[in-house]
DNA sequence: CTGCCAAGTCAACAATCCTTGACACGCTTC
DNA sequence: GAAGCGTGTCAAGGATTGTTGACTTGGCAG
């Protein structure tokens, strides 16, 4: 998959709009020109013919997504979801150290091995966040 | 993380094989240029300062990814393994069928289970592959 | 001191991008 | 048949981008 013009295709804002209005499904003409307010039919035009290789026009005349657009959108989402991932890790991290503390009230002999067993998936999953993927423990770099 | 200016970021090719190339590991201004056969230190130094916000200078002067850098880096991976879904959704049919015949050959009575396990695996690996990725049947659209 | 390399900066210019606004053509509805 | 909407196309022009090549500044080697 060549992704430099795949990138090219949404380095725009609105063409990034189009993208994602269109991966919720086939509109036409008048109606992303609607939905995402713009004045202009030339604008949207000149934004389409940009996107040429990301959508196709179905055999009702609507506009949609073909596998190279939803690359794109992959493409799109892993950036939206990367800000999350050390949420994630966060989250992770709090709820294992509260089936840790249950487990200690309710059922300390096994508290060895799940602690055990937590320690090693946050190690797994920290390395897999942190080295692997590069998050950085500071929210702002 | 605003993924509009970080697409516009990585919109030309050769802005591209620098975050591939910054993703290897620090590199220096003519390190970048020598690798990149690039001939114009102009040529590099526009689009270096392109890249603003997704590479830092270290205490050493080398340039690195800073995190929204790695998270660029993720989109531009993510369009190129799209490729690879399709074929890695057949390697997997594949290898269950090769561990059903051999279940079936070898311990027959086990054969009913292992059937309905893999068949169900492929179910919802193919409902995530096709419906959820929208990685479409045809290798060409 | 002289020459060379690293690490840029800057001016200039062509190419392209983005946007507007005008226009076209077909279909429906009053 | 006139008005209005859907689906565009096109020309013009300012803004931005991409590229080159000349220039600068500082460090190091001979």
């Amino acid at each position: 998959m060549g992704s430099d013009d795949l990138f090219e295709a949404v380095s725009h804002p609105l063409r990034v709009e189009i993208v994602k209005l269109l991966a919720k499904g086939p509109r036409r003409f008048a109606d992303i020109k609607r939905e995402l307010r713009i004045k202009s039919s030339g604008l949207l035009d000149f934004h389409l013919k940009k996107l040429d290789n990301l959508i196709s026009i179905n055999k009702d005349g609507f506009y949609v997504l073909n596998e190279k657009g939803f690359a794109a959108l992959q493409a799109v989402e892993a950036i939206s979801k990367y800000g999350w991932q050390r949420r994630a890790f966060y989250l992770n991290l709090l709820f294992l150290i509260i089936v840790n503390i249950y487990v200690m009230l309710t059922m300390a002999e096994w508290l060895p091995f799940t602690l055990v067993v937590t320690a090693v998936w946050m190690i797994f999953y920290g390395y897999w966040t942190f080295v692997k993927r590069h998050v950085s423990l500071k929210p702002r770099s």
